[in-house]
RNA sequence: GUGCGUUUAGCUCAGCUGGAUAGAGCGUUUGGCUACGGACCAAAAGGUCGGGGGUUCGAAUCCUCUAACGCACACCA
């Protein structure tokens, strides 16, 4: 239990005690550092329910406190704050509990549940560029918090592989190379393994294909017309299919991969048309399925709606599928397959409305079970400095590997003075690139757009990810010097130095703040508390000589504390998507 | 038009769910380098929390009105 934690319980039971609810007793963190560390708010609120003076409340609880072996001194203040400090020892106690255990003494309320995130929303044949990134960097944190948080957390990337993009490729393919098998409806042998064409081939390919549709009513029809042949199963066309999904996803893996961004399935948009006519002709046969102008809706206004929520449409008048079929389709196959407790789509928040029809139409047609957790986290737009949408200098998307390579050259600009070999050199800037990109983003509000400024998240100083991860080195140098002279750690003492309380008082916070940004799917707190650590290591730091303590007792405390600040960067720095390198 | 969101220091952002004197970073000004990694630390200046009204002992936080900006409002994904 944490310090906090334990300081409620006896600050709730000392409530009671007096004759109040418990509740009352709920013990927060100071907002004067000045005049204590934990302050108790309840008397207030005690008084106006039973019309007393809070003053005395406060008195008659703080008075039951100050014996407590838990607090250093339990002070009432007018009008009714209870202003409490911790007794070095049980803030040391507490400390040693979190650093026996290998989670933190974060509780696992997960328990073993399984949750779906769905965070990639890439395309087939178009390369990842920045409008695919704050759902990657969010999407793999929320993933890996689930983890941590004893959850079996899968995700998946989802990838747009269906539709009108795919009759076009394959219309540009037949035109370029028209002797190819695939076109051959003649042709009964085996398929060729090797794609005729390579990732910068479709890159080319598609963009092309879709400017000529526009004009080029022939081509279009061709387009549409094959569409239609892919979707009816055509052999040649499937082929030709897997060959661009193949070469796709490899290398929109390889992209993925150096965001250290993954996904346990690779599915897309197309696995799920198998469901589609089984699920239609269940809505029809509950009756939900109206027919609207010419179209298939299933109704998911409410009564108690303050605002319009239009009917989730599933068929076109033309009989084709939308976005909205192909997500529930998705969900009978998750239910399906994993039966998970818990959705979460990580997309932009203009989708809100989308999901929101979704989830309706999921529930209302059975397709889950009422108490199934579906939660659609809408993200803001990156924006460049300009305060609109991130653009390069010409106007078009970037490329998430020219922005990705743009981040590492600015650290590798700022890091002139590291004397490490140019191999390592290159390598770390790469890592601490990625920390700066992610730490940049996550560290503002998920639901809020953002402006996307490259020296100031790649800077060493400030609340960015460089500065927590030169924390972690500068703690790692000392660590691995205090090993050379066989100094290990030791049992955590109650704070003597200077500095040294806060930082006691603020790793025992730990397990609180996961818990927090998890529930709340915000990992800005996550941030927060790294950059709040790092500022009390580094006073600490400051302030104490480690290597040269003479009291051996103490300095091994010290190392203790260091393990577990170090420890704690860490897993947090890894509950963002990021690494910290071993020198800088 | 309807609904949702945003508005906090020059800039970029927090603000623990109603508490005390609204906090950081950057930038600006000033101070500290024989350094367990100074890529650090300390101090100062800088705010009518978009505006009005209300609720109460107490409001950036809750209610209401209002302004500006952004977004969404069925046959795209």
């Amino acid at each position: 239990m944490t310090l906090q934690e334990q300081m409620t319980q006896t600050v709730q039971k000392a409530f009671a005690e007096c004759g109040f609810e418990a509740s009352f007793g709920r013990v927060n963190l100071s907002n004067r550092p000045d005049l204590c560390e934990y302050q108790c708010n309840g008397a207030m609120a005690a008084a106006k329910q039973v019309h007393k003076n809070p003053m005395e409340i406060a008195e008659a609880v703080a008075a039951r406190l100050s014996e407590d072996p838990l607090f250093d001194s339990a002070l009432a203040v007018r009008p009714g704050f209870i202003n409490l400090n911790a007794s070095a020892e049980a803030a040391a106690n507490a400390l040693e509990q979190i650093r026996a255990d290998e989670r933190l003494g974060v509780q696992p309320i997960g328990g073993g549940k399984t949750a779906i995130l769905d965070y990639g929303g890439a395309n087939v044949a178009k390369p990842l560029h920045v409008g695919h990134l704050r759902s990657a960097i969010i999407g793999e944190s929320l993933k890996r918090l689930y983890r941590f948080m004893g959850y079996e957390a899968i995700g998946d990337v989802h990838l747009g592989d269906w539709g009108l993009q795919m009759g076009l490729i394959i219309e540009a393919v037949k035109d370029e190379q028209p002797d190819l098998p695939y076109f051959d409806e003649s042709f009964t042998g085996a398929y060729p393994a090797e794609a005729p064409f390579t990732i910068s081939d479709l890159e080319t390919i598609y963009p092309a294909a879709s400017a000529r549709a526009k004009n080029d009513e022939a081509f279009s029809a061709r387009a549409h017309e094959a569409t239609f042949r892919l979707q009816q199963g055509d052999r040649g066309y499937t082929a030709l299919f897997q060959h661009v999904l193949n070469v796709s996803k490899a290398d929109l893996k390889k992209n993925y991969d150096a965001l250290d961004v993954h996904f346990e399935l690779w599915k897309g948009e197309s696995d799920v048309q198998p469901y589609i006519a089984d699920m239609l002709a269940g809505f029809e046969k509950q009756g939900v399925l109206k027919e609207s102008e010419g179209a298939r809706v299933i109704e998911v206004a409410r009564p108690d709606d303050t605002k319009e929520v239009p009917p989730c449409l599933v068929q076109k008048s033309d009989g084709a599928y939308l976005y909205a079929t192909t997500d529930l389709a998705t969900i009978v196959e998750r239910e399906k397959l994993y039966r998970p407790a818990e959705y979460c789509y990580i997309t932009d928040k203009r989708q809100n409305m989308h999901f929101e029809q979704v989830f309706r139409a999921a529930k209302l047609t059975h397709l889950v079970p009422e108490e199934r957790r579906l939660f659609h986290l809408g993200f803001g737009t990156m924006n460049g400095k300009d305060g609109k949408p991130f653009k390069t200098r010409s106007g078009g998307v970037l490329r998430l590997e020219y922005l990705l390579k743009d981040v590492k050259e600015a650290v590798y600009e700022r890091m002139a003075e590291t004397d490490l070999p140019e191999e390592e050199k290159q390598q770390t800037a790469a890592v601490i690139g990625l920390a700066a990109l992610k730490y940049g983003d996550l560290s503002n509000q998920a639901t809020k757009d953002y402006v996307f400024d490259l020296e100031r998240f790649s800077s060493f100083e400030g609340n960015t990810g460089p500065y927590i991860l030169y924390t972690i080195v500068r703690i790692r140098s000392i660590l691995r010097k205090a090993a050379e002279q066989g100094i290990g750690a030791g049992k955590i003492l109650p704070a003597a130095g200077p500095g040294e309380k806060e930082l006691q008082l603020q790793l025992g916070r730990v397990a609180q703040t996961v818990t927090e940004a998890f529930s709340e799917k915000a990992p800005h707190k996550l941030c927060q508390f790294l950059y709040e650590l790092s500022n009390d290591f580094n006073a600490f730091y400051r302030d104490n000589h480690i290597l040269k303590e003479e009291d051996a007792a103490r300095q091994s405390a010290w190392i203790a504390l260091l393990e577990l600040t170090e420890r704690e960067l860490i897993t947090l720095c890894h509950l963002l998507g990021f690494d910290a390198p071993e020198r800088m």
